[in-house]
DNA sequence: ACTTATTGATACCCTAAGGTTACATTTAGT
DNA sequence: ACTAAATGTAACCTTAGGGTATCAATAAGT
């Protein structure tokens, strides 16, 4: 049983929005650090956090968080 | 800035489609602990385990996990 | 009533998430 | 070229998530 992995398309919706990583942040109420690294991929937010960015950019959560193999 | 808690409806899925806490774990591959403390909401789970949970009752995240307040 | 399955909760441990701050680098605007 | 904005990282800290193991309480079957 190995674990999943995590992508998203956070990138492409910011721009989509001309959004930056502080803007996103602010609107959700989370630190830019939590955008930034969470969009680069390197930690696996809360199912909080997710939803909050989904439903920012008004499409599901699997539109924007895909598990990897 | 007040933080938005998370209710979900793992139950009721489990329910529809007869499956115990452990059974549920082991599909998914997680502990059966996982699946409790998140059922009854005392942890906050990571978005990848929001995804295989969904994904296992071929649902939308959102149909089992939803923002509250 | 008895037995088994299921659930809720706990203790313990370890790692990851997320916050603040700061700094270097990269990108964009002028 | 210069300046300002945006991004990537890092250190540091605190809390939460998730694992195992265990036990009590409840639900379900017989």
């Amino acid at each position: 049983m190995h674990k999943p992995t995590l992508s998203n398309r956070i990138r492409v919706y910011r721009a989509e929005h001309r959004l930056s990583q502080a803007d996103l942040a602010a609107a959700i109420g989370v630190s830019r650090k939590t955008i930034n690294t969470i969009e680069v991929g390197r930690f696996v937010p809360s199912t909080i956090i997710a939803l909050l960015i989904a439903r920012h950019f008004e499409v599901p959560v699997e539109e924007i968080f895909s598990l990897q193999r």
